[in-house]
DNA sequence: ACGCGCTGTGCACGTTTGTGCAATGCAGTT
DNA sequence: AACTGCATTGCACAAACGTGCACAGCGCGT
């Protein structure tokens, strides 16, 4: 007979209820469907369980990281449209395909969904890696696929108080996902997006519990944001939801912003030079964001091209991730 | 409206039937059902194609590599008999999990599946692989998924003829289906298994053509091998395949053989000097195999565990890929 | 021009897989 | 012991999927 520090390893002796099992048996189940290519029920059979348990098993494993699935494009025969924006933006270009038939809000979730899965393998062990807050990261947050890591960090990279509410909830919200999904520790910014004078910044940022942040931000190793968009049709959550002042946004207009990156504002030609609202703004200096090894942007909708032109001078990110419309409408001019 | 050229990366303009399209609409369609968990329908709704032909798309681009599925058992909770494998016997253990009420021909096959694999992703471009042949391999080849590499090769560990056949055909199309999943040169190996006079094999050894095939394998930066086993119930194709005679069989036995690596023999403590018929055997130096980086051996079923005991004491692999069964009865002893 | 073989397609069918639901088991509480 | 709340299971049904088959388009040789 079987001890049970044996059972343990053992799926074809008698039925086992150890608690630890159901992780053993996603293994189990994994290997034998995606490795061994059996179906299901003869899982089921091996496994002494029922078909449906083996179908949840396999959703678990699938959930928890346990799987990786990667679709790689092997980069001698990329898609023309990635090549393009890689050779005339210099970022690694992911164009995540959808008809032009689709609307915005599926167009969003699909490019969110492709983005987690994309993110998913480049988060390593000891990672620091900063993330912005706004609609699209938190339709990526609600997709991220585990993946054990040790010892890595989460850092929100701009405050997300504003006016109305803290704010706190929103972006913590996204923040929380994300550790969650790589088991890393959460860093917050517990400060609005905007103060309203910028001596107040100052004196913040000689606060200890601020340089903390600040110094995790320093040292980042992975950074991940979207980008918000002034002048074409819809304006992003920055622009409309209570953050900025009509004042505010004078500014923005002569100063020629065409649009930010976790609250830092720069212009169509990528400068950000003498942009008032940066100074009162929480967001990461952009030339120090610029020195983080990794920096993926993402992108849904045609409407923040003109936001992404800017990010993409200012040289902002190295990888792109965005909808196959906007791919083709930021080439073809 | 579009041009041609457009619609290249396009599946949502007109009808294309621009050759190449199948290999990017296999991607895209990847890319949807993978990464962003569309049904098919959907798919073939947007590449305006029917259901089935986005089902044959998809196996395409499993089948081509395009799509990588891997199952990683994070290596802080791998089974335990994994652990006890690694721990005892200084390789890296990968178990297959395989019911024990299977018959020994499933068990082979489901091995081989998840072995091909399991090789897969370690072939990088450049390499250099060496190839035995046996049933274990001929099983593995025809479950190997393709995998782009740029100037690879695969080469032949040791010789394939025998007193009746040349055994070319069938360690040949062993080497060739290699070949092809990874896009790379094959080199054979023309000599047989074994010479009947060590002194030919000294001056074949002296052929350039030879020497080619020998440097070659002194450069291999990946080797894949079975075992072959003596002692327990069925013996190896080495065994019973006419490549040795009586006489060669009784010196085996005085020589205390367990088994063999690709035709060269070694005893149960792993140690290989003096065997006389490795003078006459046509396989690598089991020194100069052990100077190999990678060294993956794959063994099915119990009536090898005594060549694999050998083996594995003489070091001669860093990759072990075996059947749970095997796997049990190896740390059990 | 015609026929031939080849490749790729959609249909139809059987198989495989996901999931709401009711039943069961188990732990902690009254 | 009885009760309650939560997690897990198997069932049954619907959705999603794979594949043999017949057919259409295309290139090629006669």
């Amino acid at each position: 007979m079987m001890t049970i520090e044996d059972g343990w390893t053992d799926g074809a002796g008698g039925v086992d209820r150890t608690p630890g099992n159901r992780s053993r048996d996603a293994l189990r189940a994994a290997q034998m469907y995606y490795l061994q290519d059996l179906t299901m029920n003869a899982i089921a059979r091996e496994l002494r369980t029922s078909r449906s348990t083996v179908s949840r098993l396999l959703s678990m494993a699938r959930e928890t990281g346990l799987v990786q699935i990667q679709v790689n494009n092997p980069s001698d025969r990329a898609p023309a449209l990635e090549q393009q924006i890689s050779r005339r933006f210099g970022v690694e270009a992911h164009v995540v395909p959808v008809a032009d038939s689709v609307n915005d809000s599926e167009v969003l979730d699909r490019v969110a969904i492709q983005a987690a899965r994309t993110i998913g393998p480049l988060v390593d062990s000891n990672a620091i890696v900063g993330v912005a807050w706004g609609s699209t990261l938190s339709a990526v947050s609600h997709h991220l696929t585990r993946k054990q890591t040790h010892d890595s960090t989460i850092v929100q990279l701009n405050g997300a108080g504003n006016t109305q509410t803290t704010g706190i909830t929103y972006a913590s919200e996204i923040l929380r996902r994300f550790g969650q999904a790589y088991g890393a520790r959460v860093e917050q910014f517990p400060v609005p997006a905007f103060f309203d004078h910028a001596a107040t910044k100052t004196a913040m940022w000689e606060e200890r519990s601020v340089r903390r942040i600040l110094d995790l931000q320093r040292r980042m190793t992975m950074a991940i944001f979207g980008v918000g968009s002034i002048g074409a049709g819809i304006p992003s959550h920055v622009y409309s939801g209570g953050y900025l002042d009509r004042e505010d946004l004078e500014t923005l207009e002569t100063d020629e912003v065409v649009g930010d990156v976790a609250t830092m504002f720069f212009r169509a030609d990528g400068t950000h030079r003498d942009i008032v609202l940066n100074t009162r703004s929480t967001g990461p200096e952009l030339d120090q964001l610029c020195t983080v090894r990794r920096r993926i942007c993402v992108v849904s909708g045609e409407s923040k091209i003109n936001g992404l032109r800017g990010a993409l001078a200012a040289g902002l990110a190295t990888d792109l991730i965005l909808d196959e419309g906007s791919a083709r409408r930021l080439v073809h001019s």
